[in-house]
DNA sequence: TGCTGGTACTCAAACGTTCTAGCAGCTCGG
DNA sequence: CCGAGCTGCTAGAACGTTTGAGTACCAGCA
């Protein structure tokens, strides 16, 4: 059976004669060797795990898209599973994918390198994380993420330029930021324009961020933020609701600038202003990062940073009087 | 270590006493059991595929997170690829299915149940048709979909009811089509209500739909369907966009009925009359169909059916005069 | 006492690969 | 003409678990 092996598996030490009888009838019966077998012998299962903070977020429709047909187009089967936000929850599964004996991980983190750090050091093996740009500096992991200093600068310079002093940017707690530097470029680049910011944080849901923003847009016109900044567009959507809920008109009375470019943020009413992003990109070059890694290929960066470009549309204008 | 298998596993032939002392060694040492090896023995992996036509549909997103709930509930670990709307992807994804030895198979096929009559064939494990209510009844497989008959006869129903007479379905290639009932339907109810109905097929992608809907949108104004159904909101946001690109207001000039109710559907401008469907629940009941297959649990049905119900929202009005 | 039947446990085979060691047979240099 | 080194192939161990066969022990019964 060994001949066999070497023969199917391209390896020296059969001859050409061989190699290609073994080929034929290997194709004629069909032959294909069993994964958990080959896994078990050789440790590597061919398969790459993808944890993800929440499964329901469009956000990554797209990144796990791109991620798949990476991974498919290698022969790496994807074993995709959601945290829920609940970070026992990503620490459960990610020792799952290590009892799976899974080849590589990429992790869109609750908050915290807490798994990712504990899966390297059991594991040794490739690491991505997934739009967690300050995240884990010190593990060996590798990175794709959105330029959230960029992007946050373009959106409070569109906002200052249309005359708005009072911003908001919401966003996850600081703690479990997945890229707390998106608010401290805000904090900055509010103070060196000397304008008001403040930061409403809330957990990433749709309920959780609901409350937040009806407490803001209730206080008193003259201290009311004029504008949001939210960290996604499924967010953007929330302060709509929100604003609604108040009787505010988007863009009249509340600017809105959202991130990620969702497909259906262009149909929104009004149009959502929003910091662009490549999504499918984060997820074929989070796979190509582990690919490489994988096949021991040199690899020019461990640290992608994506642009996030600014398309002003209709959520956004002067601040009312 | 057959004692310990067997007290790991829950089995008989080993005391309590010695149970207790293997379970706290076993937690005490971090034990986990080789998924691999136990795979390549059991030829059970506890692994469930999930081949879905088109991964960055926002259709599947809800599904695929219900689905996955249910299953890592239940310790299933999920393996999800994507056909891109491609057959022979679709045939060689299921066939790596069958190498790595999952232990059931979602599928929302690209079209016919030649992939699904070959796992079924070649495996004899379990089997859910996700969307695809008119496929493979030959096969025992499971199904879980909307049903499509009362959904258009409501869409249909909606729309004459407004003074529609000239409507068109915007649908898949009849031969490729998920759910062919859907265009039967159409066209019986039209006949019966003695509106004139045209089918627009079209292969359901942006790319494909659009030079579709160009074309009828085109036509004089006379002979122009009034309304639109589509089987998606996706399909809707294409139709918003042909629109605007022939001049034509939604809902003055042309009427919209999608279906699925996206999240953002709501928030179109218009907002979207659309067939609202639990998407999530179509994941979670087909996952669980497949576990009590997998468990020997006698199950109810092997063919659910969810409504749709219809949500009047802003894309629908009386057609112009 | 001796036999039966059950319980608790141990041994070793088996799952389907990969991989190491070993064995022929051949070539080549001295 | 012999040993060293290479090539092509084979036998068998190994991966970590489950499982069927086998063994020791004990209770119950005649």
């Amino acid at each position: 059976m060994s001949a066999v092996s070497l023969a199917l598996n391209d390896r020296s030490g059969v001859s050409e004669d061989l190699r290609a009888r073994v080929r034929q009838t290997a194709a004629d019966l069909g032959y294909r060797p069993n994964t958990s077998a080959v896994a078990l012998r050789t440790r590597r299962s061919r398969t790459i795990g993808l944890l993800i903070r929440n499964l329901s977020n469009p956000f990554f429709l797209d990144v796990i898209e791109g991620f798949e047909t990476v991974c498919a187009g290698s022969g790496y089967a994807l074993i995709t599973a959601s945290s829920h936000y609940d970070l026992r929850r990503e620490t459960e599964l990610m020792r799952t994918f290590i009892a799976r004996g899974v080849d590589a991980l990429a992790l869109a983190p609750v908050g915290g390198s807490r798994a990712a750090g504990e899966w390297h050091r059991t594991t040794g093996r490739p690491t991505v994380l997934l739009n967690a740009a300050r995240l884990g500096r010190a593990l060996p992991v590798m990175r794709t993420h959105v330029d959230g200093v960029a992007a946050v600068e373009q959106a409070v310079g569109h906002l200052a330029d249309l005359g708005h002093r009072r911003l908001a940017l919401l966003s996850a707690p600081r703690r479990r930021s997945p890229d707390p530097e998106r608010a401290d470029t805000f904090l900055r680049v509010v103070a060196e324009r000397r304008l008001s910011g403040r930061i409403l944080e809330t957990e990433l849901t749709a309920a959780a961020a609901g409350p937040t923003l009806d407490a803001e847009l209730a206080r008193p016109r003259r201290s009311r933020a004029t504008a949001v900044i939210t960290n996604s567009d499924h967010l953007a959507h929330v302060v709509y609701a929100a604003a609604a809920g108040q009787g505010l008109r988007i863009p009249d009375d509340l600017s809105v600038v959202g991130h990620d470019d969702l497909p259906t943020s262009a149909l929104l009413a009004p149009p959502l202003t929003t910091l662009a992003v490549d999504r499918r990109t984060i997820g074929v070059t989070a796979a190509g990062l582990l690919l490489d890694a994988l096949a021991d290929r040199p690899t020019a960066t461990r640290d992608v940073s994506l642009p996030a470009t600014l398309l002003v549309r209709g959520s956004t204008a002067p601040p009312p009087r």
